[in-house]
DNA sequence: TGCAAGGATGAATACGTATACATAGACTCG
DNA sequence: CGAGTCTATGTATACGTATTCATCCTTGCA
């Protein structure tokens, strides 16, 4: 407004050189662009937003802690942000944080709302679908068919992993399972006994208890309690995985030596040398893409069709920790030679 | 309005009814409320920012990679959060990224702005201030004086660092900083040469590149390369110092057998048994509520008054890679006496 | 020259809320 | 019983934009 008379026109007129610049005649356009540039002026998007009903915000409810989910909601961010919309972000620490969560969110008229957590009860996301609001479920495979739903094929990944291991030889697989709750991690553990299973393996359960790494660590104790070393240890996500790596080693257990282990989500830890760990690796990227568009996508679908439902497939990853048997790795040429000796680094 | 009339009441009274619910009668309170639960009604947040004039939406503009800034990320979300706030979020690539995205920022009319990046120009920030937004500057010590900042005491918590290396007999040190232009990085290696100096010991520069695992990892080589190892290596990023650590394993060189070696930051992966980093933790709970303090304050301060800034000591956490000569801790009780032998398995 | 067509712009309105002001009724008290 | 006070509510307006409709001016053509 302040720009429309500074630039001598109506406000009709401003508003189109900012939306429409080529309908305004190039004089004027050049007079409100001074005029703007002068005074500072920049639209204001909550005005836009109320007159438009469509605020170009996604948001995303996304549990707190958790390397997995820190690399998701940075994917969220860059996929949105290169499409030229907005990222509102919440996170929860404790489940029962999220009704309180969803209140809130309901406020802002977003384009549409990622719903990322494996343990949102199905009643409740049904629940969310009478809204009007756009929503996607992320990484929660059973929310498929009652709300869009995309995740990893987390079944088929497992069944690769176990595949891998059953080649390898292992008869006996423990699997190790963050929350049993949780939809991800029950499609994980039917994978990998299913196949398991077709190829004369037992797979047992045990619960870690959350998906951390202390939980791992934790878990580890339990392990070697156990009467018998499995073969292999099937870990339902890899910051358990690392812990348990870790918690084992407490113990003289060693991964590929004593027992061979995988882990699923494909951190980028990973892929540190540090632990080097067979994985499936979920494309996060992609992954985050299709939430985004689903989400922003117009809600033309009426409540009584079923939702579309992506499911991307992993990749497997071979690490060091399923590599028995093999080679190591050519060492880079050694230090030998040099003043200082190598005497105390010498070995592993 | 809607529920206005469904209520037989004027909208003023329903808004009344959501903001100052005591200054309504209890009958007509009593029959908004059944109205509104009846329609689904929630109020509209983007109309109340619009009238109100403040969105009670904090952003963020985060660099998208790196453990540090997740961890950060996910701080924020909690402090605002738990201030009834909201956050948005910006997450840049490439630093050239941050014009565009500072742009788009603009747009929507946020209570305040958290601009975290150790690497933003000072020109930048200055323009920033112009805007009239209330911003806090996270982790970038020399915009102190410029606009309002937080960060952790980075030269006194690398002088504490190098204190404790000094102490442990160290007299010829390596500093590998993340990226010489990050004012964090600048800060630490002060920090670190100033006390080292002062205990007779010498300490030279290294930059990694970046401040990932990978350039730490890279750097390893050239180290290798030297022609006579240092004592320790005093790393200015946990994640830089992790890389560091399983590169220099490939050739042989492990801490703190070889050298010592310390990170910056306390990442959660730094207390990893596997790592057991020597580190300064940033409290990064307490940090993150002093900038979204800061950022929705009230723009009281004039422009020519220096803005107030806030520091915090961090804290040194003693891990494996500085515990020279020490006992190890005592192990767990081993699995020996058990069926299946412990030969496989025998040393750590 | 007169008229139609089209291009540029202004006036007016709606989006959903918060709030200042006005109003009307109930109640108190001298 | 009338004036004053307090409470509950309605009326009207503003926030900054997008958009429809109307208006005015220019241009082309017969």
């Amino acid at each position: 407004m302040d720009v429309a008379v500074a630039a001598g026109v109506s406000q009709a007129t401003v508003a189109r050189c900012f939306n429409t610049p080529e309908v305004v005649a190039p004089g004027t356009r050049q007079r409100i662009e001074a005029a703007a540039e002068r005074l500072g002026y920049v639209p204001n998007a909550i005005a836009r937003s109320l007159k438009s009903q469509s605020t170009n915000i996604v948001g995303a409810v996304v549990p707190a802690v958790g390397e997995y989910w820190q690399n998701v909601v940075t994917c969220f961010s860059r996929c949105l942000t290169a499409s030229g919309r907005q990222l509102l972000l919440f996170s929860f620490l404790d489940q029962a944080d999220v009704d309180d969560t969803l209140e809130a969110v309901a406020q802002y008229r977003l384009d549409g709302l990622i719903l990322a957590s494996a343990t949102i009860a199905e009643a409740q996301l049904a629940r969310m679908r009478q809204t009007g609001l756009s929503l996607v479920a992320f990484n929660h495979p059973d929310a498929a068919g009652i709300v869009p739903s995309v995740t990893v094929d987390n079944e088929a990944g497992s069944a690769e992993l176990a595949r891998h291991l059953a080649d390898l030889g292992c008869a006996r697989v423990l699997y190790v399972g963050g929350v049993a709750a949780a939809s991800t991690d029950r499609a994980r553990f039917r994978g990998a006994a299913r196949t398991l299973a077709s190829a004369g393996a037992t797979c047992n359960y045990m619960e870690a208890g959350a998906f951390t790494y202390e939980a791992g660590y934790r878990a580890a104790e339990r392990v070697d309690q156990l009467d018998r070393l499995p073969d292999a240890i099937m870990v339902g996500g890899d910051e358990v995985a690392f812990g348990m790596l870790d918690g084992l080693r407490q113990y003289g257990i060693t991964a590929p030596e004593d027992l061979l282990m995988t882990g699923f989500d494909g951190l980028p830890q990973a892929s540190w040398a540090g632990y080097d760990l067979t994985t499936l690796v979920q494309p996060a990227e992609q992954l985050a893409e299709h939430a985004a568009e689903l989400a922003a996508r117009a809600l033309d679908t009426p409540s009584d069709v079923v939702p579309p439902s992506v499911v991307v497939a992993g990749t497997l990853r071979r690490g060091r920790t399923t590599r028995r048997g093999e080679e190591p790795p050519a060492r880079p040429q050694s230090r030998a030679g040099r003043g200082c000796g190598p005497q105390s680094r010498a070995g592993r």
